[in-house]
RNA sequence: UCCCCAGUAGCUCAGUCGGCAGAGCAAGUGGCUGUUAACCACUGGGUCCGCGGUUCAAGUCCGUGCUGGGGAGCCA
């Protein structure tokens, strides 16, 4: 008999005999007579209710079943008498797979996600973890229909690069080299020995290679792991994470922010479409605001408001904001939140940032002051999404490259492009679990990543 | 890396002024004919995070280290 979801079952209209299924005990609750087992398999949100009667082989084996143990049943899918679920199975048959000790550390009530962190190899067999990790595989999914949809192209950019990257923080070493080092003349190591022959380090982005692609095929996106080796300790960041980054050819900031717009809708729209069983839990338990504050993004317009007006807001807020500002500082946590949270109460974008503070690659204004940059802000979060027209013009790129003490020599390959055909494009990153976060409402990035990676902590 | 808070049973926590180590849940045993985090009864369970100090006496006070959480910076 080939074996049936849960998730499939659940959909019946009709009974169901003669089915199997497989999964891991919830709960089990016994009577003197008969005993009712809750069965998850990981194919949704809900367990299927076993009703066992003693008249069954082996009872006195399956009452000794503790949670956490797999077990195989075989029997018939009929409407439950009792009220708490719509069906429920008669088991026939249930071989034990296998038995779970008393040791097993998940118990059958509520465990703080402290704790379920020290056990991240079994949190997925919780309810609320299982939810997280479905949720994020259909986003991940409905990420590449988005783009598909609109003629990109998925490009796999290399996860080991070159070392002189763009400046985007700490960078992890990748080597094979094995103390004692060797060493140049001028007492460093020296990486020509090295199995590339040159310093090289995991991606901080794919946004260098991606415009390359863009700049070929048109409309591309990269959707893989990156990896920051900043000493950060927040809720928000890790250091290894997964990105989205749409690169678009002959697109101006205007258009890269119609795109992120519509991105984020766009996922928030088919997480409560897909999702609503595992969606709904979060708004339940984690989140009592949560379906309220996803319906106001996707039917909000985000408030698009040049850096300078921004500042100008918050200059003239009563507010009292522990670090000062003014025109040409970045804006921090507190004043992201005042906009977003109390002053707009929505998602805002807020672009033409002073050169100063924004990258070498960002597109100069005709103002020469600011460049092209534009933010994606929403609630809680913070930044969503970074992202900017890029410099496509030589002779202004490579001025800003000396600049910012780059060598033009080591970024040949990219100056290139914009020797050749070069075109204006546009393109931005947002932060996977960031969107995982806003979507379910869990305020720490590790817990919607399955074995988060941060200083310090290595384990699974 | 900086600031703040916490660490007591398997889990979540209480522990008063420095004076016998506690509860709920879980686990184990028994009971119960439709349960829903089932229920009822009984039983077992402790390196009070580590190290050092003060004291007749430290879970409690002091120092220090480690771990975790919240916030900040950096950013996605």
């Amino acid at each position: 008999m080939k074996r049936k979801k849960i998730a499939e079952l659940l959909k019946t209209t009709a009974p169901i005999d003669n089915i199997l299924l497989k999964g891991w005990i919830r709960t089990k609750r016994d009577s003197k007579n008969f005993s009712f087992i809750e069965v998850n398999d990981g194919s949704c949100l809900k367990n299927m209710q076993i009703v066992v009667d003693e008249i069954i082989s082996d009872y006195v084996e399956i009452k000794k079943l503790t949670t956490g143990s797999a077990v195989a049943v075989s029997g018939s899918l009929v409407p439950s008498q009792g009220g708490g679920q719509q069906w429920e199975v008669r088991a026939a048959k249930i071989d034990i797979i296998s038995i779970a000790p008393e040791t097993f550390p998940l118990q059958k009530k509520r465990h703080t996600d402290e704790y379920l962190r020290t056990i991240a190899h079994l949190r997925p067999r919780t309810n609320k973890y299982g939810a997280i990790f479905r949720i994020r595989s259909e986003l991940s999914w409905a990420v590449h229909q988005f783009f598909r949809d609109r003629g990109f192209r998925y490009i796999h950019t290399p996860v080991i690069t070159g070392s002189d990257c763009e400046g985007a923080g700490e960078l992890f070493r990748v080597t094979t080299l094995n103390p004692p080092m060797p060493m140049n003349s001028n007492g460093k190591i020296d990486f020509s020995k090295d199995f590339f022959g040159a310093e090289s380090n995991l991606t901080v982005s794919g946004q260098l290679s991606a415009e390359m692609f863009a700049l070929s095929l048109g409309d591309v996106y990269t959707f893989g792991p990156t990896f920051r080796a900043e000493n950060s300790n927040t809720s928000r960041h890790v250091a290894e994470f997964w990105m989205i980054e749409p690169e678009m050819a002959f697109c101006d900031l205007a258009g890269n922010m119609d795109l992120g717009e519509a991105l984020i809708k766009n996922l928030i729209r088919f997480a409560i479409d897909t999702c609503a069983d595992d969606l709904n839990l979060f708004a339940r338990f984690v989140d009592k605001t949560l379906e309220k504050t996803l319906e106001n993004i996707i039917s909000s317009d985000f408030f698009r408001i040049p850096y300078k007006d921004a500042i100008d807001i918050l200059l003239g807020s009563k507010e009292s904001f522990e670090f000062n500002l003014s025109y040409g500082t970045d804006l921090q946590s507190e004043h992201e939140r005042y906009l977003t949270e109390k002053y707009f109460k929505k998602p805002i974008i807020i672009y033409d940032y002073p050169k100063t503070i924004k990258p070498f690659y960002m597109r100069l204004n005709d103002d020469g002051e600011t460049v092209g940059a534009m933010d994606i802000l929403v609630p809680r979060i913070g930044e969503l999404i970074g992202g900017s027209q890029r410099e496509e013009r030589l002779d202004v790129l490579e001025k800003r490259m000396v600049g910012g003490g780059l060598s033009k020599e080591s970024y040949w390959w990219y100056l290139d492009s914009r020797r050749y055909g070069t075109v204006p494009h546009s393109g931005f990153g947002l932060g996977f679990e960031r969107l995982l976060m806003l979507i379910t409402g869990v305020s720490n990035i590790r817990d919607v990543i399955p074995f988060p990676r941060t200083p310090g902590n290595i384990d699974f």
